[in-house]
DNA sequence: GCCTCGGTATGATCCGGATCACATGACCAA
DNA sequence: TTGGTCATGTGATCCGGATCATACCGAGGC
């Protein structure tokens, strides 16, 4: 819950470029929140006060349901969580904290007012939703492919540039992007080395043929 | 490639809701677009020079790699597609017609324009690409479900209210919107009715427990 | 030093959803 | 009427990914 000052913009972007079309007026007011695993950060039925970017840890949107149970409706690991806040009265969902880590608060009116005055941080705002629309629709439609192979060939054809993808993450991490246990991932992976089709060298894979 | 004047603007937005935001001046510029099955309506590293809007049938955005692997990037059959070309000089994919049907066309230098110069359009069109982002992540939080009885009952506290849902689509498409084969959903589905964890009657289901 | 934890990696088994097959009914057109 | 197409269902089989188990390694803590 400790706030150091001044931000350091510059590691900030670093560790989280979705900050990058952050205007200066809005860095200026920005402060840093702390979580704890378990913590729950916001009610369903609150009105939301502020725009969150998680910068370490992971942040869950949970609805639960009369019966009890307990869904899921966003993860997020790094990045803008509930963008959808800012046009709602009030959270359609708890805000919960899976992990220890940190995150980034702007007041929300703050945030609204600086879209409506800064017309360059609008249309990076615009783009900037546009890009997550088309990143998650891809990986919808990777989702709906059955078979590890394939879905690996899709990241691959999606994501690499020159038929060459450098992973950032752990394959641990990819495996749960592409909705694979680590194991499939693993294996599929080495019968496609095998066959010729990818080559892997650390944390580069290049595509031969598909 | 016909167009009828003037647009019924009443009964376009009730087949495509999404289209409620588009203010009159857009409205009055927005052309039909007949497509047929198969044909490629614009190529990669084509400007793009409008906003499309499925009305009905299904466009496909597709990335072709080297290889000659295909890809499918997007599939639409209905709604927005490609919002972030507006941001983008060029297309990064293929725009193909899967099957027949008919689009919306809004010439891209109006769209841009109207989007700077009104503010009401403006916040519309934020809340319904945020709205897009948290649809999409829900959509992609359901697919990384594995088990089918997990993604229908995910299906359902998402976007049932009071706990009923009622479908607006056949089931065969519903199937397809989970990842599922339709044999899969009836199967399911009829488990979870049988073992009294859903009521179905007709297009409505609830829940009763999870 | 030792110990734990997490990522990497592979083997064996099991299960659930894909696949194939088939029947029915609605609807539309020739 | 007939024939074709499509959504709705259900049954039988198969396969691939989940699951469980095991091992190695490197980093970090004590």
């Amino acid at each position: 819950m400790t706030d150091e000052f001044p931000l350091d913009w510059e590691s900030i972007v670093r560790e989280q470029p979705a900050l990058d079309v952050i205007p200066g007026r809005l860095r200026s007011i920005a402060r840093v929140l702390r979580f704890a695993a378990g913590q729950t950060l916001y009610r369903r039925g609150e009105p939301p006060r502020a725009m969150l970017c998680v910068l370490a840890g992971e942040i869950r949107l949970v609805r639960r349901s009369a019966g009890g149970a307990e869904i899921i409706v966003q993860r997020s690991r790094g990045g803008f969580v509930a963008e959808a806040s800012m046009g709602s009265k009030v959270y359609h969902c708890d805000v919960l904290a899976a992990t220890d880590g940190r995150l980034l608060r702007f007041p929300m009116h703050a945030f609204r007012q600086a879209l409506d005055s800064d017309a360059g941080f609008r249309s990076l705002w615009i783009a900037r939703l546009a890009d997550e629309v088309r990143k998650v629709r891809a990986q919808n439609e990777r989702l709906n492919l059955h078979g590890a192979a394939e879905r690996i060939l899709h990241y691959l054809e999606a994501e690499a540039a020159d038929g060459a993808l450098t992973l950032t993450h752990s394959r641990k991490a990819w495996a749960a992007e592409l909705g694979l246990t680590h194991e499939a991932l693993y294996r599929t992976l080495a019968r496609l080395s095998r066959e010729g089709i990818v080559t892997v060298e650390g944390a580069v894979i290049r595509i031969r043929r598909a």
